[in-house]
DNA sequence: TATTCATGGTGGTAAAAAGTGCGATTTGGT
DNA sequence: ACCAAATCGCACTTTTTACCACCATGAATA
């Protein structure tokens, strides 16, 4: 089965290098290493080694036609993370520019996966962010 | 099933490092520790962890594009809180920051969740309830 | 070919900030 | 007045930040 739910919500900053530590509360949930890749919205993915390869795996089944763009994004985008020391990750430069990362980033846990925003990014993201209208639109499910 | 009704208004008051002693009524009916996230009118919602999880078990298994703002939004938000020996929990400084909470805070019981919220924003909020208006929303959901 | 230089990645340390724990005092309800 | 709950201040620990020196690689140049 999966993991801990992981949640909440993360200030972290960026070294000139590429570097963020990660918050220790989701390293503890994730474990030793993991895999950061594309993500929806601009963001970055974050997913244990178990549930990117469960993932993966569906991919695979799933028809070429449907699946090989995302695949492409998704699979062809990820890099193993592993913490040092300091429990600190780099993320690699491609990935950086890709999600227009500089200093200061969001570190969001959500579910199954986290997610790491640039701050700018994930700031008008949040503000357009309407509570009443996500409840609207979860009525039907039991919320 | 579910647990105790949680009902009442508190008034508490939060440290500089954010913590604030949550109602010893409530504790009691919550349990251990509880989840702490995002609500609606700028207020924190207070799940016990019992049905924070059944929340996200559904979330989990709905498509991703129709409930990835929302879960952003709630399990993004969302953090373990663990009173100490004093009955204390630590809320985040996202979270603080999101519902705008200072010195003095407002403890909801209400039914199933608590609510937090900031005096001022309480205040307000309180000052235009109108008990009509209120009834009126609830016709047609047979109240 | 050997040298320089920019770039990306690694490792470490010191200090700041955030979070935690404890004890003493105050508050408020009964 | 008594007791439980809440508040406050202080010390301590962990996490994060901001630097800095170093290494490897590959491109540019003499």
């Amino acid at each position: 089965m999966s993991m801990k739910t992981l949640m909440g919500t993360y200030n972290q900053s960026m070294d000139v290098k590429g570097r963020m530590s990660f918050p220790a509360k989701l390293r503890e949930a994730l474990g030793e290493q993991f895999i950061v890749t594309r993500g929806v919205d601009g963001c970055l993915f974050v997913y244990s080694q178990e549930d990117f390869d469960r993932k993966n795996e569906q991919l695979k089944n799933l028809p070429m036609k449907a699946s090989k763009d995302f695949q492409r994004f998704f699979t062809g985008g990820a890099t193993v993370a592993e913490p040092d020391k300091q429990g600190r990750i780099l993320i690699p430069a491609a990935l950086r520019k890709w999600a227009e990362l500089e200093k200061d980033v969001i570190v969001l846990g959500v579910n199954d996966r986290c997610e790491i925003w640039s701050k700018e990014k994930w700031e008008e993201f949040n503000e357009n962010i309407d509570s009443d209208a996500l409840l609207e639109a979860l009525e039907g499910v039991g919320f």
